[in-house]
DNA sequence: CTGTTAGCGCATTCAT
DNA sequence: ATGAATGCGCTAACAG
């Protein structure tokens, strides 16, 4: 296996005009360079007036800036940070980003941002890259993988926080959504909806732990709803978005259950026009509901159900997603918000205070979503 | 004005374990220093198998991992690069990043990826930040501004390549969308479709290249069309995503113009609930179409008017647009799709190709976009 | 083949 | 109040 590193360089670049370094603001400013390095970092009280002035013509005049790199090298901390996005592809990991950028520019910190897109090996390389680069901590967005991969960071290694999910053998801080909550809201909005079979649609989770943690508490939901003597029925689906084939497998399979489960056709409309009417067939509730566990589940659904049935595919079947990308809105379809912001605030808050040297047990930070009712599963 | 780099450190971290160096290394297995860094260059045909031996233990022992920082100084080279998003909210960049991310990989380069998130002032931070990490050139997807931010960049600075939009008064590689070819190719269909008023709306442009480029297209096509007795009729509207206020205002005015043109109401639907019937009201093509500059106007136009017309607003108004988000596929609209990838592709490689000392004037490489005819624009 | 030496740019004692 | 010296971790001559 070739395990060189990404980083690794030979001469030096052509043609660039080296830039101005401390030794040359000295010599501009006729002093040593302890001065210019006070100056640097803020030690002006200690300077003289006359000697400060002189400095700072010298900086300007050489557009001098100081070289991070050596800062960093001398310092032993460079406020950099690692942060591993797993799919910038998912508007969440878009979302959960603007939080993490404003949380480090609150703190002084630079966030590296390392996009695996859905790549184990890239997320190993990135997690050895980030380790050379000497960054302070981590924030993971994982793969689905086991510890391994992982062992360079947490435990013993640099710190680091979990987004989203947790890592089988590995102890860090994560936050991320309280899936449970989360999970068992959207079910008991389509049960009192009234819907009479909802298909839970994941993708494959034995490696991910929050969508474990979804389905989990999907069942748990319907069996309790099932034992208070509820009559809807409640159906599981794994839809492996990386595998086309095994896609359209499995949507074969859904068609298949909804034709036997679905009544007579559902195409007429009221002509209203009115977004509302979108769900609902001459004001009866659709009676089967798809809950897709994430966006691009979500998504994928919305797809073949518009390939499938046309542009009215919502008269015949709702939908409910985890996740609140942007086209929810426009097409009408039910959702449960993530608070994806504050998740990357506070990954960045926790990483933070593990920096400074918090030796706390890791901690776990679930934030609840907030469901949002649209005309997919309204009447 | 507070001016202190996002970068600058104080004291070490806390706790961290200091890793090994190469001085551990070297003493760990017997030897120089010399000939661990050999070993670390790939020199390994230079070293007796026996030393070399002992240098992999050594190695391994230690979980060593040389610190790229360290080498970057020595070197005067660090494999850095620094790309500037404007926006990571506007699918187009993720993918642009892609082709970026891909071609740095290629190339052995690590790209800092930065989030302006709209904001000038973020810009400015970065492309400071980007140079006092000494990145070997930039990737810059500019916000509207003038050359002056972007000081440290191009000319006598460090290479750079500019993505989709050029700057006034920098000169650098450019590539992107050729947008003269696909605003004209996407007017050329409204107008082959029959539509008798097409709206182009764009965002402010006069600090983005790429949108006057697509506005003076639109405007041209629309002349040439005159000029031959076409009857199409051609307006534009410019909408200020920045501001709610005046985007309100903006689409009251586009509303009131529409319900000028715009003939009876067109809510009638055939029965089939086929897809292809959705931009046509029984058998007749929407007389008023609107032509989207990029997606987040899109967006914002589709959800405005299915506010006000309801979910059936396709049968009112077509929409076409720049860019090809996921959501187009579900909702059916026209789009124009950019070849993302490849210009970020493209762009590492001029970008490469100047940090190797290329001395050739700035190039532009326009790439051309690909029409992908949806059913709110046909028949 | 291998080790010694001298910096890269900067922050930090420690003198003055 | 200021400067000289030392070394962060590493590479690149330059000797052996």
């Amino acid at each position: 296996m070739n395990d060189e590193p990404i980083g690794t360089t030979s001469s030096r670049p052509a043609g660039t005009p080296r830039r101005a370094t401390i030794t040359d603001v000295a010599r501009e400013a006729g002093t040593g360079k302890t001065s210019i390095s006070r100056y640097l970092n803020g030690e002006i009280s200690v300077l003289s007036p006359e000697l400060r002035a002189r400095i700072e013509a010298a900086i300007a005049r050489l557009d001098y800036q100081p070289n991070q790199m050596a800062r960093g090298l001398k310092r032993g901390r460079n406020r950099l940070i690692g942060m591993l996005v797993a799919d910038l592809t998912n508007p969440y990991s878009v979302e959960v980003l603007q939080g993490v950028e404003a949380a480090c520019h609150a703190l002084g910190l630079m966030p590296l941002i390392c996009h695996a897109a859905n790549e184990v090996e890239m997320e190993r390389r990135f997690l050895q890259l980030l380790t050379t680069y000497r960054v302070e901590g981590v924030i993971v967005n994982a793969l689905g993988v086991r510890e391994e991969t992982l062992r360079p960071v947490g435990g013993g290694g640099i710190p680091a926080v979990l987004v989203d999910r947790q890592v089988e053998g590995l102890v860090a801080d994560m936050v991320g959504l309280d899936n449970g909550a989360a999970a068992e809201l959207g079910t008991h909005h389509l049960i009192e909806q009234g819907f009479e079979h909802i298909w839970f649609v994941v993708q494959p989770f034995e490696q991910v732990s929050s969508r474990q943690l979804r389905v989990q508490a999907f069942d748990r939901a319907m069996h309790a709803h099932d034992g208070s003597g509820g009559h809807t029925r409640g159906h599981t689906l794994v839809l492996n978005l990386a595998d086309a084939a095994d896609v359209e497998r499995s949507l074969a399979e859904l068609d298949r259950a909804l034709d036997a489960v679905s009544g007579g056709a559902r195409d007429e409309l009221d002509g209203s026009g009115n977004a509302v009417a979108l769900g609902t067939g001459a004001g009866t509730t659709a009676r089967v509901a798809l809950f897709a566990a994430n966006a691009p589940v979500a998504l994928c659904l919305a797809l073949h159900l518009k390939a499938r049935y046309g542009a009215h595919w919502q008269t015949r079947v709702a939908l409910l997603s985890i996740d609140d990308p942007d086209w929810a809105e426009l097409a009408g379809i039910t959702t449960i918000r993530q608070p994806t912001y504050e998740i990357g605030y506070r990954a960045v808050e926790f990483l933070h205070e593990r920096i400074e040297g918090a030796k706390t047990n890791a901690r776990d930070c679930l934030l609840t979503g907030e469901l949002i009712v649209r005309a997919s599963t309204s009447r």
